[in-house]
DNA sequence: CTAACATCAAAACGAACGTTTGAACGATGT
DNA sequence: ACATCGTTCAAACGTTCGTTTTGATGTTAG
């Protein structure tokens, strides 16, 4: 039973607690002596395994998102070779993006809606620090699929898909941030979307599945949507 | 040029210092010693004046929202009298909802492009106090605007409606935040977004003025997207 | 004049913060 | 057996936090 408790058992312990905790309250908000007094280990042991609370926060973020880029650019591969040259269908390219996060949702060994959470939560978090690392984790993921919509879409200026494209992020992570302040949601028939306290599997997995449902096709519906009437082209276009 | 000096000058320079500080640092991030320096009065001045940093917090909002929300609520009110009892149009809707909020980035004297950012980044903000603070402050005119869309769209299941509008409000909620930790916008023929450390006027009035013009037709577009294929009625069907 | 209000500087409050230290522990390799 | 290395531990480090207090100084209104 001492098998490879050695180097994982304490670092996953600490990144687990640390997801749900930063989830719950924030970033700021989460002391280390919460972190590690829930996660029952050493004080130290945080500063030990990741060096700050900062590297803290990103190691949380990179265990699960070096896989879900590598998973999205995965399906965008498999999309185009099948496409063998073609343009891919704007469906398709928001169902390899969004699709494969949405699933994440459904399946608690990668995070479940606590990461999609914690994920939406962070998205709009100011620190410095933030910003540049999930800009580093991105940046190769998100030019493919920008290109991939030029292509699809060859008559939207580039600026307008680019436009879009940043709104239908913003509609995710606040659809998956779940934090519905406004009430709108709650109360409804789809039940809480937040779920603060709860445990993982109970009612998470149909959540994510409906939010996929009715998510996907909103998106599509405001990636297509009629553009501006003050388009006609691209004035001094500095995109060279 | 002791005019009135008494009542407003120290508090509406606490509110001005920070609404900016809290939307580029978060609320946490943001310390009272900090605040009160800025703004160049004394330390103990926010608790005189608002009682605690929560309570300082609410009423940077309260001072900008219960103005929006009223004028959300009259540009409602004139648009069903012009109707005259007739469903109105959801673009005309969702021009009084959003519109609304994005003309308030183009003049700096009710916030500006600070405000939207702020409101933007503090809208998915975990904290139990800001919630039910923004709960209270937009019941009403959640529960109006609702009401209106299940008119504007009779043939539209009132819970789809409901997940709509919540996407509506993230993708505005994203685009005024500003942050764009993905880098999306950055870049482009756009500029940036952020404009973290600026004055408030020079690039911000035309940037809410191109963000209305993109943001609206994006979010009709989500909004009358086709159903998802699986909405015959609702049923109970909980997928056991 | 008096009383109430607003602002100030300065200091302190206890609490909580992120981080560091140095010793102890336990397995491993020679 | 001893030495080594990675890990864990209790305890303390210095700092910063939000808030309160005290007393003095204008300023305004009855």
């Amino acid at each position: 039973m001492s098998d490879q408790k050695n180097t994982s058992d304490t670092r996953e312990r600490i990144l687990d607690i640390a997801e749900r905790l930063f989830m719950d309250n924030g970033y700021e908000a989460t002391s280390m002596r919460a972190i590690t007094s829930a996660a029952e280990v050493n004080l130290a042991a945080v500063n030990y395994h990741f060096g700050s609370k900062e590297a803290l926060l990103c190691e949380v973020f990179r265990r699960r998102l070096t896989w879900l880029n590598h998973q999205r650019l995965q399906a965008l591969d498999k999309l185009e070779a099948q496409a063998a040259g073609a343009p891919l269908k704007p469906s398709q390219i928001l169902e390899a993006f969004f699709g494969t996060l949405l699933r994440m949702g459904e399946d608690p060994s990668l995070g479940g809606m606590t990461f999609l959470r914690l994920l939406g939560r962070t998205l709009t978090e100011p620190a410095e620090f933030i910003r540049t690392f999930f800009a580093g984790e991105y940046a190769q993921v998100i030019d493919r699929y920008k290109r991939a919509l030029f292509r699809a879409l060859p008559d939207v200026p580039k600026a307008e898909i680019v436009w879009r494209l940043h709104f239908m992020l913003g509609a995710m992570s606040y659809a998956i941030a779940g934090t519905d302040v406004l009430q709108v949601v709650t109360g409804c028939e789809v039940g809480d979307l937040a779920g603060e306290g709860g445990c993982d599997d109970p009612a998470d997995t149909v959540l994510a599945r409906r939010l996929a449902e009715r998510l996907m096709p909103f998106l599509l519906g405001g990636l297509r949507a009629p553009l501006p009437q003050f388009k006609q082209q691209e004035p001094s276009s500095k995109t060279v």
